[in-house]
DNA sequence: GCTCGCTTGGCCCTTTGGGGCAATAGACAG
DNA sequence: CTGTCTATTGCCCCAAAGGGCCAAGCGAGC
């Protein structure tokens, strides 16, 4: 393992406590009012969430491109629709790539329009300014929650993946065949190879795979696809 | 197989067009205006769909609640927002427990508000008056495909349940167990009786649920919940 | 009382799965 | 060139699953 040389300090007090809060949960407030931003930041620390703030969509793009390193947990994108150069539906579809970050918008001028496309490409909600405390903090729980959920899913699948890779290239074509219910005498028929090679591969696969019945290597391989 | 009642007079050959429509695809469109009916209608009719309509939300309400039969085939609404008495997003409220057809609100005066109600209750979308015949068009062809996929899962479930049904209790719980992944043996002596009678009742089970492998019968068990 | 379906279980045999031990052969890195 | 990894296979043994044949106990309904 080698030292990752970007860690350039010490862990502070406040870096823990920032820590902490991340694993609550983080938003990411992007508006170009900063007393609304502050606002924010101030509702949803006292919440206990942890809140970054940017004042256009520019800044959150350059900092994102900067890839630095961010304490895990669930997290949601919180922002403003009317903004200049790069408004909140135009930053929607370029972080739509990136996908799995919730998003919530919200505008007080905003029209049918604008809200419907907000949900066609994915929001999670829009919200109308003025907000209410309440209307925001049940948003943010919710979008929080969705995206604890998908970060599981995704940690659980890429922890399949990772050992389905691990396999040699014929173990996996005989976990795939077993998984779709192909007896061991099938598949070494069908692959042209004895039948003990076939039980030595599909063992060595669910060892792999940690696994131990037939049902569960079902399950995990149903999982990943 | 009894007779049904409700049959009362002989099929036409407008009812054979009709359920030819209705299997490509059924348009249920309310709106107030009743120009703006005739245009739907005509237009869809056109892409060789059905079309009914109803000149308010009252109508409709009334008419599912009489339980007409009607052909099968994917089914969306089309509804317009702004309505006296039951408006749009309120008939989507008294349609949600039925909840299987996608709805399409439409709209030429409403805000954002009223679009991300909609969103939220579940619309698959939001169209601005005017609308683009193509957009329209769009709409709901991706409307009827859900639709059709709903009623696609709907149906497989349903057939499903009625096989896992037709199991005696002992063969549900046997299939349950087995289904997670127990041996026969554990089955047996978890539930206090003999392997062969397990394996009998894992037999039965197998077959009345029309499954041949222990894979699809994890697959029928997992579709099932 | 009797039949029918559900549940139960014993006996026995075959097929399939699981796994140890040993060995051959090709590919590839060091 | 050598050691490691992968793929391959044979032989043997045991456990588990699949299933035929037969039969008893029991509650529901005729």
């Amino acid at each position: 393992m080698t030292r990752n040389p970007s860690i350039r300090r010490p862990i502070t007090v406040s870096d823990r406590q920032l820590a902490e809060r991340c694993a609550r949960g983080r938003v990411v407030a992007i508006d170009d009012d900063a007393e609304i931003l502050l606002a924010l930041r101030a509702l949803f620390e006292l919440e206990g969430y942890a809140c970054e703030t940017y004042d256009s969509a520019v800044v959150l793009l350059q900092a994102l491109s900067e890839n630095r390193p961010v304490f895990p947990g669930p997290c949601c994108l919180l922002c403003d629709v009317r903004m200049p150069q790069i408004d909140g539906l135009e930053l929607q579809r370029r972080l739509q790539e990136l996908g799995d970050v919730p998003m919530l918008l919200m505008s007080g001028s905003s029209g049918a329009p604008e809200a419907a496309s907000a949900f066609r490409a994915g929001a999670l909600d829009f919200l109308i300014k003025p907000i209410k405390a309440q209307t925001l903090l049940d948003a943010v729980t919710k979008a929080l929650a969705v995206s604890a959920q998908r970060q599981q899913q995704r940690a659980r699948r890429e922890e399949l993946a990772a050992r389905f890779n691990s396999l040699t290239e014929r173990e996996r074509e005989i976990a795939r065949r077993v998984a779709l219910g192909q007896r061991n005498l099938e598949i070494a028929d069908a692959l042209g190879i004895a039948l003990r090679t076939v039980k030595r591969h599909r063992q060595q696969a669910m060892e792999k795979l940690e696994v131990d019945t037939l049902v569960d290597l079902v399950h995990v391989i149903g999982e990943m696809k």
